[in-house]
DNA sequence: TTCTTTTAACGTATTTTGTACGTTATATTA
DNA sequence: TAATATAACGTACAAAATACGTTAAAAGAA
């Protein structure tokens, strides 16, 4: 046999938006290697088990998130990435809003928590590179539909929307020529409701277009 | 251990143009399973083998060709995708033009030869989805400039090189377009010198403008 | 030598897409 | 009802993509 032990492990970042915070969802590791060191929520992908639905699986157990697009983004297969094993890692990203999930951590992650990305500074392993990989391949997908399905409320006003994708890509936006955007590409509808509440003029709210 | 028996394997798809057809290089695999049978080049990563050498590597030992510009386009994973073993895959793609490499049958590959895509049709596993993925990869990376590097020869008029686009995207494209294009994304540089022995007016003989 | 054939080379007008930029409208609170 | 805060919106300009027909240079035939 020309090859053997060897490991398929996946890994995810989770991105999270909130409070006009960019925030990565990490997980305080509860086995060696590092650990008692936050890192990426990831684990072993079973022998007999589709790599889609590890990642599923392997977020759901470390931190109670489910039901969220997973995009597989790339693999991680430096020899020396993890120490004592080759494990090569698949990295999946999601953007999703944190209010709308509850964490809970399981398995080998005795905490989760989102961290603000400002905040994040030496992870373990090549978990500093994967997280640099997702941001720059969320700047390249932002604009397609299905990466938004988690990361907004149902309802939302477009200021919100605007606010999002600024953190997500750095920069600033024209207001109005962001709302052109966002309605020739049908990426939003907007509804026959306001934002109430506030101490000025209210804003209409406007839900994801479903992908055709 | 959560994991173990699992294997990683690299695949390529090659392609290359020719006498205006697309063309894909398979081997005849000298071995089991599916032995006798045509299928693209792949084989087992080593555990100590970064993954993008260990496509090089077996690129060249299946088939002779080396120093072409190897792209990791995905990961075929599904559980039953090979028989009686959990052999996940990485795919890697490349163009190349065929009449710039030499052939050579290596390792399990019992024969190696370039096949019109027209002319493939069932391949074993899930060979045919990876030459889909690659395709479909192909399409929006093509204006991308390493992708060609190896495409073309040395020194060619524009007319082939809109040909082999045309074949590529499956479309046809006017010719003023396609040089106003090419040219001002600077991806070729006209030489001072013009096609001979057609029997028509002789084409400038354009290059690849080295990517800075 | 000139005429015919074949393919190369090229420019302009139009549409579409992206960018820059300032004013008016509608709610809340004082 | 006046002041404040933010939402909503349109137009002019620049850049990029698309559509389209004519002239130029060689080879080969007459």
């Amino acid at each position: 046999m020309e090859q053997s032990n060897l490991y398929l492990s996946v890994d995810c970042v989770i991105l999270g938006f909130e409070d006009a915070q960019l925030k990565a969802l990490l997980i305080k590791r509860d086995k060696e290697p590092e650990k008692d060191k936050w890192s990426l929520p990831g684990a072993y992908v079973h022998t007999d088990e589709n790599i889609d639905n590890a990642a599923k699986r392997i977020l759901n157990e470390l931190t109670g998130i489910h039901d969220v697009f997973l995009s597989q983004i790339g693999v991680f297969g430096e020899v020396n990435r993890y120490p004592e094993k080759r494990v090569v890692s698949i990295l999946y990203c999601a953007l999703i809003s944190p209010e709308l999930f509850e964490l809970m951590a399981g398995s080998h992650a005795k905490e989760v928590a989102w961290k603000n990305l400002s905040e994040i500074n030496v992870l373990p392993f090549d978990h500093n590179k994967m997280l640099n990989t997702s941001m720059q391949w969320l700047k390249n997908e932002i604009w397609r539909k299905p990466i938004l399905q988690n990361l907004l409320p149902e309802k939302f006003p477009l200021n919100q929307m605007q606010e999002l994708y600024q953190s997500l890509l750095q920069t600033t936006i024209d207001n109005r020529n962001f709302r052109k955007k966002v309605i020739s590409q049908e990426l939003v509808e907007r509804l026959n409701e306001k934002t109430k509440g506030g101490q000025q003029r209210p804003a209409y709210l406007y839900k994801l277009k479903s992908p055709n």
